[in-house]
DNA sequence: CCCGAGAGAGAAAACGTTTACTCGATCAGT
DNA sequence: ACTGATCGAGTAAACGTTTTCTCTCTCGGG
């Protein structure tokens, strides 16, 4: 176990004081001769001493690290996501430690607490839990750590900085898509309604078919849970009373779209050209698989390394220009939604 | 900026002083009265106090993290080994660092110093290089600092535990398989062969071929990069001289193989009924996309988990059973090679 | 020749812990 | 009553930096 090399080794090695050593580390210029910084850096280069940065931040109170807090590295929208995080990390000297919760408030909070104890920078912050909040987080907020939220809102925390997918206009502008293909009877499958981004699919869904004048049939509007099978369920919901009273059907995302296709295609319906089927996330799998699902895209990258960007903003002290950057949707129209 | 409490305060609040404080803390039992330890402790509990990492690290030496230095977490066989390791981290306490080196040497360098002046107390390591490696690297490696490699070996330091998976175990499966399903002629799409997974993959394959003494068409054996185009243009090399003259093809991973079958179906072919065709890496899709590729499944979780728990069993400085632990192949039948 | 300014560099405190050492008090055994 | 453990708790050094002061030169201007 070599003992690392100290900023008190690079002084010796010098015959200087470990002050001027650090002068030069931290390259502040004032009062450092020409030829001892040359002489220091070289030994430093030679020996190859690297300041710890433990120590570092013992002084300096900022550790140069982020944590980032999600339900699910293996969902393809976090991967994405996290990989704008990280390398907007990167690009700017911060490193991020990972977090997975699975949604569940407790490992949220477990994470938060962790991520205060190890003095993170900032925090980036993904989850379904708007209501609770643990005091830990609060904390973060009292304490002006940095927060930045990805997809969500803490009812508590009301003006706190966040990256958010316009969800209302995504649903709204898929809708009117799918309205303007001709179809009037269209079906919906909302994501679970307790969390806020199917709330806001479904009201761009809702208002948009109002705004077009065209009646909503309740019984066309169930509840999925964002997976597979819950959009096969839904179908079968649909079909309860007989053949299909609509010509199209929107889920909350391209899971339960692909759930929903299977159903039909099961009991025997051509999609599209018997019922068109819309989604939203944009899962991008290899070209070749079939089906493709017309669907809104949601930019993973680009929240993440927005986010990011507004988080090294809040750290470095820079004012915000706005504290809450709204992404817009984009359309991907992939063909299973045809015109009537 | 409310300042941190500290064990200074507790100690003042408790009268005490802060080596007692620091005691109950650590709960180490010796020396501490009944009383006082659960006046301390009750005081702690109310002022929310919790001991600064950075200080105990300086103290200590350990930081209770890792650095986990992978090519892309959007590749989803690494979001599952990333998620594997994350879960066995914080089941150990310990918290992750994540790093995304697109397999490129100069970040993979990058990031090695980067978490060596964070002071992991281990490192998680995959990568596509394994001839050249950063001094930083070596540091590691002589300032035993717990190192374990995932789908790698370093050349320089082969006693470096690591997690693998069994690549020509599995490609020997899979040959055989498509042996046993009758076939004679195979074609073969390698994957780059500077890795080292595509040369046990291709070693794999041609070492089943030649023990059930089956010879091998040098012009039926192409490398891709891994990449879905570079199995569309295997294609067209195959089918360079016309008809094709195989009835299988076996390509280094699905990716390639769906671009294989891509090229195939657009020329006329049928697949499985003209040609099968196997894979690599079960890229798990949701069950409703075509087409399915029959293939070898890479437990991506399993590494990532038993990696970790390696390297926390050598951060712990307890010795290993195995330092190489090798995961068995298991073959995926999806139904797209068939006996002819 | 003297004074003051400014440059170059060092001393030492501080950051919040852990831990080896020390010390007094209590208490059991003789 | 004296000795020697043992227990409870405090003192202070140490970890490797940053940073504020302070000090000593050197040099230019009057």
């Amino acid at each position: 176990m070599a003992e690392p090399i100290t900023i008190k080794d690079i002084a010796n090695l010098c015959g200087v004081s470990i002050a001027t050593v650090s002068r030069v580390v931290n390259n502040s210029p004032k009062g450092v001769g020409e030829k001892t910084v040359e002489r220091i850096r070289k030994v430093i280069e030679e020996v190859g001493y690297r300041p710890n940065r433990l120590a570092q931040s013992m002084i300096t109170k900022v550790t140069h690290t982020i944590g980032l807090v999600i339900p699910d590295v293996r969902n393809p929208f976090f991967s994405e996501l996290v990989r704008g995080v990280e390398d907007v990390c990167n690009e700017n000297g911060y490193s991020c430690f990972l977090c997975n919760t699975d949604g569940k408030l407790d490992k949220e909070n477990e994470y938060i607490d962790i991520l205060r104890d190890r003095i993170v920078d900032g925090l980036l912050f993904t989850t379904q839990n708007n209501k609770e909040s643990n005091p830990a987080f609060l904390d973060f907020h009292r304490n002006k750590t940095p927060l930045c939220f990805i997809e969500r809102y803490v009812d508590e925390l009301p003006e706190t900085p966040g990256v958010f997918f316009d969800n209302e206009g995504g649903a709204a502008l898929l809708t009117q898509f799918v309205l303007d293909k001709g179809h009037r009877n269209i079906a919906f499958i909302s994501g679970p309604l307790s969390t806020m981004n199917a709330r806001m699919r479904k009201s761009g869904f809702m208002s948009t078919m109002q705004s077009n004048g065209v009646e909503v049939d309740a019984r066309l509007v169930v509840e999925g849970n964002y997976r597979l099978d819950s959009g096969y369920a839904a179908v079968d919901q649909l079909l309860e009373h007989g053949k299909p009273k609509f010509t199209a059907l929107i889920a909350g995302n391209d899971l339960m779209a692909l759930g929903a296709y299977q159903a039909l295609v099961e009991r025997g319906y051509q999609v599209p050209s018997d019922i068109s089927i819309a989604g939203f996330d944009n899962i991008t799998y290899p070209a070749v698989f079939r089906p493709l699902i017309t669907t809104i895209e949601i930019p993973g990258y680009k929240l993440g390394s927005c986010g990011t960007e507004m988080l090294i903003a809040l750290m470095k002290g820079q004012p915000l220009a706005v504290t809450r950057q709204v992404f817009a949707a984009a359309l991907r129209d992939k063909g299973s939604v045809v015109q009537i």
